[in-house]
DNA sequence: ATAAATAGACTGACGGTCGGTCTAGACCGG
DNA sequence: CCGGTCTAGACCGACCGTCAGTCTATTTAT
C-alpha cells in the first residue's frame, strides 16, 4: 500500500469520522475493525497507533459528540439570560428536539441502529456521558427555578439525576415504540400517554404548577413516526 | 469422551446452571461456549443441541430467574389480600430488599460482576425481562390505590412503566456508588439522599401521601457497603 | 429402524500485537 | 545557506490466539 503520512489530528479525525458513520449506519459489533482501516486507507497498526482498542475508538466518537451537544445547549439555552427557569426547562427540551427534527433523516437511521439489542454498548455511553455533561446544567435551571420560586425539590442534584435519566428511559421506551409504529399505528397514542405522564411526573417532582412544562406534541410524534418519503431512499444499496 | 445420555430437560438444566453460575462469576463476554460445555463435560454440538446461540442461553437464564422472582413476589405481595395499596407497594420493596440481604453474599458478587460495562447486555435482559413480568404487579397495585382513593395518577400503565424503570436507573446509579463506597465512603450518604428523592418522587408521581412509601434504611445501605467478612473468603482461588 | 442426543474436529472472522519501515523536519558541519 | 544525517513517530501488514458457530459421524433409547 501507498505510504500516506498526515498530521497527528488529521489522521485522528478520519478514523472518528470513518467510525461514527460506519458505527451509525452498520451497528458497533458489525463493523469490524478491518472496515474502518479500509475506509479510511490505512493499516492496522496505524489504527492502533491511535485508539488501543475498538472500545476505546467508540468512547472518543461519544464523548465528541455529546461535547458538541453540550456546546449547543450552552448556546441556545444556558446563555439566554433573560429567561426564567421554567422558560429554560421548555427551551431545553425544545432545542433537543429541533436539533432531532432538522436531522430528520440522519435521527431516523440513527435510531433504527441504535436501538438494537447489540448496539446496546453505544447507546449506553452516550446516555453516560449526556448524564455526565448535561446533568449539570439541569441542576443550574432546577437552582435558579427554586430562587425564582418556581421549583421546590428537595435536593436538585438527586433530583436533576432523576429527571434526566428518567428521560433516558423515556427515549429508550419511545424510539422502541416509533421503530414499529408503522406496523402499529396505536403506537402512536401510546407515546402521547407515555409523553404526558412524563411532562406530569416531571411537574410533580419539580413542584411546578400543572401545565407549566410542555414537551407532548402530537405532529412531531408523527413526524419521526413516518416511513423515510420515497425521494430520501437514493442512497441504498452500493459498496 | 465418554458418552452419556440423559432426560432433555435434566441436560438443559446441568446447562443453564452451569451458564448461569460463569455468566455471574465471570460475565457473560468472559464466559465462552467452551468454558460452559466444560463443566458441564459435554461437547460443542451438544451446547447446540439445547440452544441457537450463546445469547439465546443467556435469554434463557434471565428468563428462569426473572420468573421465579414473579412467582415470589405474586406469592409473598399480591396473594396477600388483606393488605391495602400502600401496605402492598411496600411489603413489594421489602420482598425485593429481603431477598437481597437473604443472598447477601451472592448479591455482592453479582453487583461486582454485573455492573461492568462488559456485562451490559446481561443487566439490560435482566431489565427488561423485570419491565415485562413485573410492570403488570405494579399495575395492579397502582389501580388498587386507585380505587381505595390512595393514589390518582393520571394513566396506571404508564405511571407504572415510568415508576418501574425509574427504580431500574435507580439501582444502576445505586449499585456503581455501592461498589466504591469503601474508597469513598461519602457514597453511603449520596445513596441515602438518592433514595430518599426517590421515595419522595414516587409519592408525588402518585399521589401519595407524604411519608406513605417508606424505602431508605441506612443500615440496610451500609450492609450492603461493607467489603465481605473475612469468614466469606473462604472459597477464593482453587480451580 | 429411526429419531434424538452427543461428539469433537473444523471454519472463518475478529480484535489485537509486534517487529520493522518510511519520512518530514530538526540539526549540523562547511 | 546548503547538502547530508539523524530521529521521532506515523505507518505497515503478517501473524496470533480466541471464540462462536457448523457439520458430519456416531451412539443411544425406544
Amino acid at each position: 500500500m501507498v505510504r500516506v503520512s498526515k498530521e497527528y489530528d488529521e489522521r485522528l479525525n478520519e478514523l472518528l469520522d470513518a467510525g461514527q458513520q460506519l458505527f451509525f449506519q452498520k451497528g458497533y459489533e458489525l463493523t469490524s475493525v478491518n472496515d474502518i482501516i479500509e475506509k479510511v486507507g490505512v493499516a492496522k497498526g496505524t489504527f492502533y497507533h491511535y485508539f488501543n482498542s475498538k472500545d476505546d475508538l467508540l468512547d472518543k466518537i461519544v464523548e465528541r459528540w455529546t461535547l458538541a451537544s453540550l456546546e449547543r445547549v450552552e448556546r441556545l439555552v444556558m446563555n439566554q439570560e433573560h429567561l426564567n427557569a421554567v422558560e429554560k426547562l421548555n427551551l431545553f427540551f425544545i432545542t433537543i428536539r429541533d436539533y432531532k427534527v432538522e436531522s430528520l433523516e440522519l435521527m431516523k437511521m440513527l435510531m433504527k441502529v441504535l436501538y438494537k439489542d447489540e448496539n446496546l454498548i453505544m447507546r449506553y455511553k452516550m446516555f453516560q456521558q449526556s448524564l455526565k455533561w448535561l446533568t449539570p446544567e439541569f441542576v443550574k435551571i432546577i437552582k435558579q427555578g427554586i430562587e425564582e420560586g418556581y421549583f421546590n425539590p428537595a435536593d436538585e442534584v438527586e433530583t436533576a439525576e432523576l429527571i434526566f435519566s428518567m428521560s433516558l428511559s423515556l427515549s429508550e421506551s419511545t424510539v422502541k415504540l416509533l421503530l414499529e409504529a408503522e406496523r402499529k399505528p396505536e403506537n402512536i397514542d401510546k407515546i402521547e400517554r407515555k409523553l404526558r405522564v412524563y411532562q406530569s411526573s416531571l411537574e410533580k417532582i419539580l413542584g411546578a404548577s400543572t401545565g407549566s412544562i410542555s414537551i407532548v406534541e402530537r405532529r412531531i410524534i408523527e413526524l419521526f413516526a413516518k416511513e423515510e418519503t420515497d425521494r430520501s431512499i437514493k442512497n441504498k444499496g452500493g459498496k
